[in-house]
DNA sequence: AATATCCGTATTTTT
DNA sequence: TACGGATATT
């Protein structure tokens, strides 16, 4: 878990704490925030640029509302992140009465549309026993609607199930129709247009037929709950105030979930800000932020422009990229301008590094220097475009027994280890659960496509789903002689599990046994996978259900193998290693930005389109924007093509597009050489120079 | 019917 | 390169 979400330290605006009399939440603002505390009711729209303070006032106005008589649970925070809202009714908690605060809807859309429809889905006509897919579950299930169909075979090639899963998920969320999908984010696609229309339709089947929901049928249900004449005037009046953080990161859908929602009691506070828009590819359009006013035509604007995180010169050099950007893309009367009071001279650092091998080597330097000036790793942070940016780093940072933490990688449940395990508890959960069922028959050894078949028509799973497990308990399938053992093994356990109704730890405890059994045959790193099975185990609350267990853990899934079980060493320092993506709305003291090549920053696949630039611009600006103190951009001159070319070709990278005219505001040092004092010896400018004989060479016989 | 081999294509960010 | 998917082999 993040510890320094926005402007964590209590007293980092270093304001004096008025009288004794005034209330906890109204300390340590400015008039602004007062202003957003304060508002009385009806529609508000906050632009808090980075770093002003929009968690402590979004808290504070919590605080004040249930210090005033807002009862906690007519209260809904909407955050980006279940963290987010973790995080902020903790302060809220802290400034109230805490045990009134844990009566507050907070959570992601998703997460409150989960609980939601499991207390009113009925009324819609929704069994409040569905199952939820994350991501990788509805693209499995795609991929098996896609094969019944016959897809994909002989005839013309056909988009893969994850190509398929994301245009469905754009249409959803974005609420655009096919045709114009396909044509603005999947040209190559265009003339599938009726086959994917056939399996969007059968995937829909399936997933009702099944009471399975994915991500965007959350958000689905719950819009057509709150706007339905029957069930909507009730569910509308369960909420005095919403409250939706990140505004600019909200998608239609979500966009007309507040607005449904909002529309009687009109007391909607969404707070965002369009510079730090940056989850387009997910379908969020920062355009929800300029038509707040229009949806809410009485809508209060404030504006919050001080920052209370940085050094002014890291936020003229934030600002300065800002402005670059081409004039339409910024509207107006969304314009913010960042300032501060902090005192600080220290610029930012430009650091032109020989090579991957040489920047890490440099952040590594860097990172320890600092922590002999008093910054602890864990107030430092290295922030990359992509999660393998940092597989160069990595290694260094074992090497030199430097702590780390990783977030924004190969996630926890996306290991197909754990996928397993989830899916043996997804069985005996919900026996009828097809997909599970799949995935747990595909562990047994000598049992294929054909045998699943077979066994999937002898356990009745599509005419009598709920007796399938006891079917599979009693026996005698006529298993495959490979799978004998296993088998039985897994009957044991399974019959231990549901007739002892065992917790999840318990459960999954019980299934080990034929994990061992099955693993060895199906990964290389058995052992490692097993061990993480323990950490799962642990990671279940104590006295949750199975099924509680399994929604929560797809909703709110740990960020990496092993998170469950806390940082590596409880009391250990250790540095954050971050996607850009995943620092969103936290603060270091320090913090490194590593390659900042253009072509990883933009990213070349961004390049083609105006949209997709913008946002890696303002990616960029989320990246400078989470530097209290000292921030350094680092970018290797050379690198690896790990493209189509089998050989070691290197490719000369040149500083990003959004930073380049910028340079006059950083402090550059000179190529950092790793191996010796060569570059250190020589004067500042040689080596940068002789880069750009290079670059010039390279342009001449570039195509 | 399950497993081994070959081929073609994608490409990043996450609830 | 790496991975999914389709074909060839045991």
């Amino acid at each position: 878990m993040f510890a320094h979400l926005d402007d964590v330290g209590a007293d980092s605006q270093g304001h004096p704490s008025g009288g004794d009399q005034e209330p906890a939440w109204r300390r340590g603002l400015n008039l602004r925030q007062l202003d957003v505390v304060t508002h009385p009711g009806g529609p508000l729209l906050v632009l808090a640029g980075a770093g002003t303070g929009k968690t402590r006032a979004l808290a504070s106005r919590v605080a004040r509302l249930v210090a005033e008589g807002t009862a906690p649970d007519r209260i809904l925070l909407l955050t980006f992140t279940r963290r987010a809202a973790t995080e902020m009714l903790a302060r809220v908690g802290a400034m109230t009465d805490h045990r009134a605060t844990a009566q507050v809807w907070g959570g992601t859309f998703h997460a409150v549309a989960n609980r939601l429809l499991r207390r009113h889905g009925p009324a819609i006509g929704l069994s409040p026993a569905f199952t939820v897919l994350d991501q990788a579950d509805a693209t499995d299930l795609v991929g098996l609607v896609r094969t019944s169909a016959g897809l994909g075979e002989g005839r013309r090639r056909f988009p893969r199930p994850d190509t398929m899963a994301a245009i469905y998920t754009r249409v959803v969320n974005a609420q655009v129709p096919l045709d114009d999908v396909l044509a603005e984010a999947f040209p190559w696609c265009r003339d599938h247009h009726d086959d994917l229309a056939g399996v969007f339709a059968a995937y829909t089947e399936r997933k009702r037929r099944h009471h399975l929901l994915d991500f965007d049928d959350l958000l689905l249900f719950w819009r057509a709950m709150v706007c339905s004449p029957d069930t909507g005037p009730a569910l509308r009046a369960t909420f005095d105030h919403i409250l939706v953080d990140e505004y600019q990161d909200t998608n239609a859908l979500q966009a007309d979930i507040v607005a449904a929602l909002g529309a009687p009691c009109g007391n909607v506070t969404a707070v965002g800000d369009d510079a730090q828009a940056i989850y387009g590819f997910r379908a969020a359009t920062a355009e929800n932020m300029a038509r707040f006013t229009t949806t809410f035509p009485t809508a209060t604007v404030i504006a919050l422009e001080q920052n209370y995180r940085s050094v002014q010169p890291i936020l003229d050099l934030a600002n300065a990229v800002l402005a670059d950007a081409p004039a339409e893309q910024r509207p107006d009367h969304l314009a913010k301008v960042l300032w501060t009071q902090r005192p600080g001279t220290v610029r930012p650092r430009l650091v032109t590094c020989h090579d991957e091998l040489a920047q890490s080597a440099y952040v590594c330097d860097t990172v320890l220097a600092l922590r002999e000036e008093g910054i602890d790793l864990r107030h430092q942070a290295v922030l990359f475009r992509t999660g393998h940016h940092s597989d160069a780093l990595e290694l260094e940072l074992a090497r030199r027994d430097i702590p780390f933490v990783k977030y924004g990688g190969l996630r926890f449940l996306e290991a197909a280890h754990i996928k397993d395990v989830m899916a043996l508890l997804r069985v005996v959960d919900n026996p009828a659960d097809q997909l599970a069922w799949h995935r747990a028959l595909d562990l047994l050894e000598g049992v294929g496509p054909a045998t699943r078949r077979r066994l999937h028509g002898e356990l009745g799973l599509d005419d009598e789903p709920a007796a399938a497990l006891s079917r599979f308990l009693a026996g005698d399938l006529g298993l495959p002689a490979p799978a004998r053992q296993a088998a039985g093994e897994l009957r044991a356990a399974w019959s231990d599990c549901s007739t002892l109704e065992l917790g999840p730890a318990d459960a999954i405890d019980r299934l080990t046994p034929f994990c061992v059994l099955t693993f060895p045959g199906r990964y290389a790193d058995a052992p490692a996978r097993l061990a993480d099975l323990v950490q799962l185990a642990r990671s279940a609350p104590a006295g949750i259900s199975r099924s509680r267990f399994l929604t929560e853990l797809t909703l709110d899934p740990p960020e990496r193998t092993g998170d469950r079980a806390g940082p590596p060493h409880l009391d250990d320092d250790y540095l954050v290693l971050s996607t850009i993506h995943s620092a969103k709305g936290c603060e270091w003291r320090a913090v490194h930005l590593i390659g900042a090549a253009d072509g990883n920053l933009p990213s070349d696949m961004a390049l083609g389109d105006r949209d997709g630039l913008a946002e890696e611009r303002r990616l960029t600006y989320v990246a400078l924007t989470r530097a209290r103190d000292h921030l350094t951009v680092t970018f290797p001159l050379r690198f690896h093509v790990h493209r189509h070319g089998r050989d070691d070709r290197h490719h000369l990278a040149q500083l990003s597009r959004f930073l380049q005219p910028q340079r006059h505001l950083f402090d550059e040092i000179a190529d950092h050489h790793e191996d010796g004092p060569t570059g250190a010896t020589l004067p500042r400018a040689e080596v940068p120079a002789a880069a750009q004989v290079d670059a010039l060479l390279q342009d001449l016989w570039r195509r």
